[in-house]
DNA sequence: TGTTGGACTGAACAATAGTTCAGTGATGCG
DNA sequence: CGCATCACTGAACTATTGTTCAGTCCAACA
């Protein structure tokens, strides 16, 4: 059990930091261990002394994408729980401009986590799911949800539009030139977002 | 040149329509040539005879799908063109209820299309773009849409809901125990999503 | 100093993938 | 009948994959 050392990772680490770019980019199995092994600068020998396999790798890397999942929903918000749309988009985006830097890569490992519909990227969106129906939930208790306003699709809703985002921006880029992250473009979407949610896209009915 | 005929389907179409089945299901990649040939009651060189390669059934394939749905946005509605939130989602209703029977197919192959970031995936995306954006200019141009809605934005996230419903109905299957698309649920959907559009989440701002 | 243990190597291996091609059988045409 | 054409076969081939394992290196420890 050696510790952890910061300084210049070892074989392992590179090995799980490069696999979880690489996995991002073109999936597991157009990944062959040849290639993270020569892009992590080690044998190929070393992905089974590690990991048993290139399975093993792939667990401890979803593990290692976890980890930041799992802070970005609890650590993220620690204390304050979202209980509008506003305080719901907030903690979303502080947690994207938290990790601006690989965002990329992260949008792109859970769109292939979510859509490769494994085991754990079914736990990834229960996770989310709860974290999204608790905020409804709270949003209901204060009164700021109207009374034939669905409960149980409204969650889901919530979902499709930001995972949408996430799932779809390799699209996005390709229609717009860039892409839904952009920093212009993001804050486009948040208003449009929080619009959309708060009042609709009707005009308002004064005249009713 | 021959003919299509349709009463006993010959080698070739077999093999489309069962790699139709087993890319939705299993993934282009996961699905063996051998594994194909078996399920189609060929041999493994009749691939190669008829569409050159592993690849060139693909193409068939895609060519095959792309049929279904130009059907479904183009045929579905000759006539009417949807200029209401309600019309659109009638027409999109109507498809779906139209092909029925292969629904699951359809969903699970058109996710595997947006997981694989192909090309044609794209212009899959990009015509269900130029369909909903005639929709919302539509829209606008009846004077259905508040003054302050974000005219690029809205297209996308009403395509979010669409789509996401599509792409995430595996996990709705896991939480829910039935699928989005079962009668009650999906009629539910139908005027969650209607509300939503319309009028938002939020309560009714009367006493403003 | 000798020895143990763990990170690490890389050639060799076995399994599996997609592809090739010589050959079969049925059909239609002259 | 002879010949050409076409859908179709399946054993053989080649490339690539993940895995194995004997062996190297080096730091820690007695």
């Amino acid at each position: 059990m050696s510790q952890a050392q910061k300084d210049s990772p070892d074989g392992r680490e590179r090995l799980v930091r490069t696999a979880f770019v690489l996995f991002a980019e073109k999936g597991f199995d157009s990944v062959t261990v040849r290639d993270l092994a020569s892009a992590s600068n080690v044998s190929v020998g070393l992905i089974n002394h590690h990991f048993g396999s290139k399975d093993g790798l792939r667990e401890a890397v979803d593990e290692f994408f976890i980890a930041q999942f799992e802070d970005a929903i609890t650590g993220a918000a620690p204390q304050q729980t979202p209980s509008t749309p506003e305080d719901y988009a907030t903690v979303i985006d502080a947690w994207i401009a938290r990790h601006e830097a690989d965002w990329p890569t992260i949008v792109a490992y859970f769109r292939r986590a979510l859509l490769e519909e494994s085991d754990w990227g079914f736990s990834l969106f229960q996770r989310f799911y709860g974290f999204v129906q608790a905020t409804v939930n709270r949003m209901d208790a204060s009164g700021q949800l109207g009374p034939d306003v669905d409960r149980l699709w409204l969650p889901f809703l919530m979902m499709y539009l930001e995972l949408g985002t996430m799932v779809f921006d390799p699209y996005i880029k390709r229609v717009l030139g860039r892409s839904g992250y952009d920093r212009e473009l993001w804050q486009r979407r948040h208003r449009a977002y929080m619009a959309l949610i708060r009042r609709g896209a009707s005009p308002s009915r004064e005249g009713l």
